[in-house]
DNA sequence: CTCAATTTGCG
DNA sequence: TGCGCAAATTGAGA
């Protein structure tokens, strides 16, 4: 067998070799918009991939240490004693470099009371003797004992590990005249500093090279000590037992037992979707190209030509096409089989449905869709039944049905809301994802952008098996709670958000045009004044040359930094004004509002449809806590708060046949459900007593009769009990209100003095949170949070707040969700023909039909009044008027 | 062209 | 050193 058809074992030192890419590289450059350093981990797959692609090893593993605990440190307490504790950026890495490494199938290997080192040089041992080409990778200069025939050592130069020097038999004599296996013997002799091993005085490397070349080993210099002359003779008598100590240390073990040997260690398919997930949260992007060119060439599972071998007829049921009488009778029989459910996929171009595909466990049937044709009777008969349908994204097919005149009834299942509702945080997958992430099993994607596409897209009738076996995955998954959110909430809104979505609401294009025209010129002309105060033209919107400006040009005090410099938010701006007033800050304030208003109305222009309307779509799984969120174009964050943003929502109007607009919102919900889960009796008497919150929380903590609140005290408590439930510090407080850190450090005392239930309630979801790794709301809907128990003080801390927020602003929108739901009942059940438009977090808005206004606010108020049984009552506000701005009250 | 960073709108 | 979002713009890098 030739060097070149042997295999090639790779086995690599994890902690040596990321310890020196996290000194090599930067630490503010590699950290990730959650405050997680990963340059260590960066530094190590960068050189890995190098590694797979220039060495080409058929085996790999990564050795890691478990502590910095091993029978060496048992047997000399001292050993690597000088090193300076593990900085906490570097150890939080570790776990999340060894996901990487799983997700690309590399094993890693560690075990407790020996060293990574040990297990490098079993590994090696093995992989010599069994016929291998072992590389090891290690920065540990005692890995050079390892170096065999076989054995190379590849190991980090100074200047990290971007280059990796190798050492075999001849380099190693080069360097140091001497055979690997005797290095440790020279090194015993020297000492190695870095493990706070002393060797013996005055002797260097030279000195040990020339003994041990004349004795042959270490225990020949010993034997012969007494021949060696002068000082350094001396200190080799006195010290001998130093040399015997570093040699005991310095010799790696062959002889471990390890879970594989070094023909596990084959390499393996790459899973794409784990890498895709684990390089996304790392937010490592070019590195993720290059190792997943390399899980292509390396034939990984996604590999288009592997995926159509291994997995188009890889369990999956014949597509069987069926048309009229056929596809009629096969639906009875399915029906007749009980209440299996059948899967159903939605095949569409440019939204006209062209296909479907329907599948039970073990059959598929595609249904080709021409619109007009006749003889789908029975098929529209069990679409628009209650027969239970599971779907993946079913609000968008439901949706394409609905445009193409076809209905669709008993939604059952939805695997996208289903894996959003068990990782909420998560990203949203596409079906393929999700096969790979939960089922491991891998389909083409057909790439949309090839005219002739070289992967055939997999049948709807197979894509909807997929969808039924992740389904039933997906339902054992969840637990009940987050079940009973799925099937109670998150299901039968998804028809009641379709329908929104296809309604629309309409805007007045004159109004938006006019706003423009106006605040095009505001904008023009507050930028010339802004650039006479400052004698030049400067780009307003680029924060970068504002810092010029403002800290180079008007030398002006330095704000808060940020990463490209000192921020220039409005906030700082505000602060500049304090310390050093100029006409340029007004103006540019003022610029920027109008600007940025000026940029929605364009948004909402773009957004106008031929029929006067915009159709925002609702984004069902687009938060962590529950809410929803809207996009194309985002008709959540229409401004409200000044006067010309008023006037936006002035162009919000009722459609020509209706009456009027009507909003409905909730009056403190998130403080209503804090009284409610704290059970903190005053803020419930608070909410009870039905006076204004503010003005009955500000007397009880500044000792006054509600009616000598002052409005400054009532600002105070409100930015206060709003801030309660974001975890808000005194600090941040303090900067809000532009008071003393002190002042707001005693209001926050002076709260929980009186409403101390609060405190303890928010206390307690955290350390719950902590204990059960997720939160709950009200009715079981669960979020996740890792970072709780994080060593990282700023992930810790980042998580700690979105913990005691999550069951407020996540029960929140599990009332609204449930008071549409019930709204949309009403509706329907009275025949109403008014219409649901908006939603906004706690507010609604529709259209009422004529004469319908009267029930239409009775349903409203009753429904949202009553979506929850909390141990305070839910406010609703309703308002009318002839557009959104009117409406409001 | 894509992406990160900054800023700002809403609840 | 305040939770949850979407969107636009700038400027850097591929």
């Amino acid at each position: 067998m030739t060097d070149s058809e042997k295999p090639t074992l790779m086995v690599i030192d994890g902690h040596s070799l990321a310890f020196r890419a996290f000194y090599a590289l930067p630490v503010d450059s590699f950290t990730t918009r959650d405050g997680q350093h990963t340059n260590a981990i960066h530094g190590f797959i960068s050189m890995l991939i190098n590694l797979l692609a220039n060495e080409k090893p058929t085996h790999v593993a990564v050795a890691f240490d478990i502590s910095r605990y091993s029978f060496r440190t048992r047997e000399y307490p001292e050993y690597k004693g000088t090193r300076d504790a593990t900085p906490p950026e570097f150890v939080g890495q570790v776990p999340l470099l060894e996901e990487a490494l799983h997700a690309m199938s590399i094993p890693t290997l560690s075990k407790e009371d020996f060293e990574a080192d040990d297990i490098l040089a079993t590994l090696a041992h093995q992989g010599s003797a069994q016929g291998f080409n072992v590389f090891v990778v290690s920065g540990d200069r005692d890995a050079i004992q390892m170096i065999d025939d076989n054995v190379t050592l590849l190991y980090p130069n100074a200047r990290g590990v971007s280059e990796l020097k190798r050492y075999d038999r001849d380099t190693v004599f080069e360097r140091y005249g001497i055979e690997p296996h005797q290095y440790p013997d020279i090194a015993a002799l020297v000492g190695e500093t870095s493990d706070n091993l002393i060797g013996v005085d005055k002797v260097g490397e030279k000195t040990a090279v020339k003994w041990i070349n004349q004795f042959g080993s270490l225990s020949g210099v010993l034997e012969h000590a007494d021949e060696i002359g002068g000082v350094v003779g001396q200190n080799l008598r006195d010290q001998k037992d130093r040399a015997i100590r570093n040699r005991k240390l310095n010799h790696l073990l062959t002889d471990i037992d390890l879970p594989y040997g070094p023909a596990d260690l084959e390499r393996k398919p790459m899973n794409i979707a784990a890498i895709r997930e684990v390089f996304d949260r790392l937010q490592f992007r070019t590195l993720q190209e290059r190792v997943l060119k390399i899980a292509a060439q390396d034939g990984a599972l996604d590999d288009p030509t592997d995926a159509l071998l291994d997995d188009a007829g890889n369990g999956a049921p014949p597509v069987r096409t069926m048309v009229d009488e056929e596809l009629a009778k096969w639906l009875d029989t399915q029906s007749k089989q009980g209440t299996a459910p059948l899967a159903l996929r939605v095949e569409a171009t440019s939204g006209e449905v062209t296909g479907l595909g329907i599948a039970s466990e073990t059959e598929s049937a595609f249904v080709p869709w021409a619109p007009g044709r006749p003889d789908y009777v029975a098929l529209e008969e069990w679409m628009r039944g209650s027969a239970p349908k599971y779907l993946f994204d079913s609000k968008r097919e439901l949706k394409w049905l609905q445009r193409s005149g076809l209905e669709l009834r008993g939604i059952a299942f939805d695997t996208t809301l289903a894996a959003w509702l068990l990782k909420p945080g998560g990203k949203n997958q596409d079906l393929v994802d999700q096969v790979y992430y939960f089922l491991s099993e891998s389909i083409a994607r057909a790439d949309p952008n090839q005219l002739v596409p070289d992967v055939e897209a997999l049948s709807p009738a197979t894509e909807a098996w997929y969808v039924l076996r992740l389904s039933l995955y997906l339902a054992e998954r969840l637990d009940t709670g987050s079940l009973r959110v799925l099937e109670t909430i998150e299901l039968p809104l998804v028809p009641v958000l379709a329908r929104m979505e296809t309604t629309g609401v309409t805007v007045n294009a004159a109004v938006l045009s006019r706003l423009n025209k106006s605040l095009t010129e505001t904008a023009a002309d507050l930028a010339a004044r802004s650039y006479v105060e400052i004698g030049h033209e400067v780009n307003l919107g680029s924060p970068k040359q504002l810092q010029q400006v403002l800290f180079e040009g008007l030398n002006m005090p330095k704000t808060r930094s940020n990463k490209t410099g000192f921020s220039t938010d409005a906030a700082s701006l505000a602060d500049l004004q304090d310390l050093n007033p100029h006409p340029f800050l007004d103006l540019l304030l003022q610029h920027r509002d109008a600007t940025k208003l000026k940029q929605i109305i364009e948004t909402l222009e773009r957004g106008l449809s031929d029929d006067g309307r915009i159709h925002t779509t609702y984004d069902q799984t687009g938060t962590s806590t529950g809410r929803i969120s809207s996009n194309d174009p985002n008709l959540q964050n229409i401004p409200v708060k000044t006067s010309v943003g008023r006037e936006i929502r002035s162009a919000f109007e009722k459609g020509g046949e209706f009456d009027t607009l009507l909003t409905a919102d909730y009056s403190q919900i998130e403080m209503r459900i804090m009284a409610h889960l704290s059970g903190d009796e005053g803020l419930i008497l608070a909410f009870n007593e039905g006076e204004d919150l503010h003005r009955f929380v500000g007397s009880r903590i500044f000792g006054v009769e509600p009616s000598e609140v002052t409005p400054i005290m009532r600002t105070k408590v409100k930015a206060m009990s709003y801030g309660l439930a974001y975890g808000l510090s005194a600090f941040g407080l303090s900067k809000q209100l532009r008071i003393e850190t002190a002042e707001a450090k005693q209001l926050m005392a002076d709260y929980f003095l009186r409403f101390g239930a609060v405190r303890e309630y928010l206390r307690n979801v955290v350390e719950q949170a902590r204990v059960d790794g997720y939160t709950e709301t009200i009715f079981g809907r669960r979020r996740p949070f890792g970072d709780l128990t994080s060593n990282n003080r700023v992930l810790r801390e980042n998580a700690e707040r979105a913990a005691l927020n999550a069951p407020i602003q996540g029960s929140a929108a599990d009332i609204l969700k449930i008071a549409m739901l019930g709204i949309a009942d009403d509706l329907r059940d009275q025949q109403l023909k008014s219409n649901l438009l908006m939603q906004v977090h706690d507010e609604l808005v529709f259209e009422v039909a004529t004469g319908e206004l009267e029930a239409l606010s009775g349903i409203v108020t009753q429904r949202m009044g009553h979506a929850a049984d909390l141990r305070v009552p839910l406010d609703v506000q309703i308002g009318t008027g002839q557009n959104w701005d009117e409406a409001a009250h």
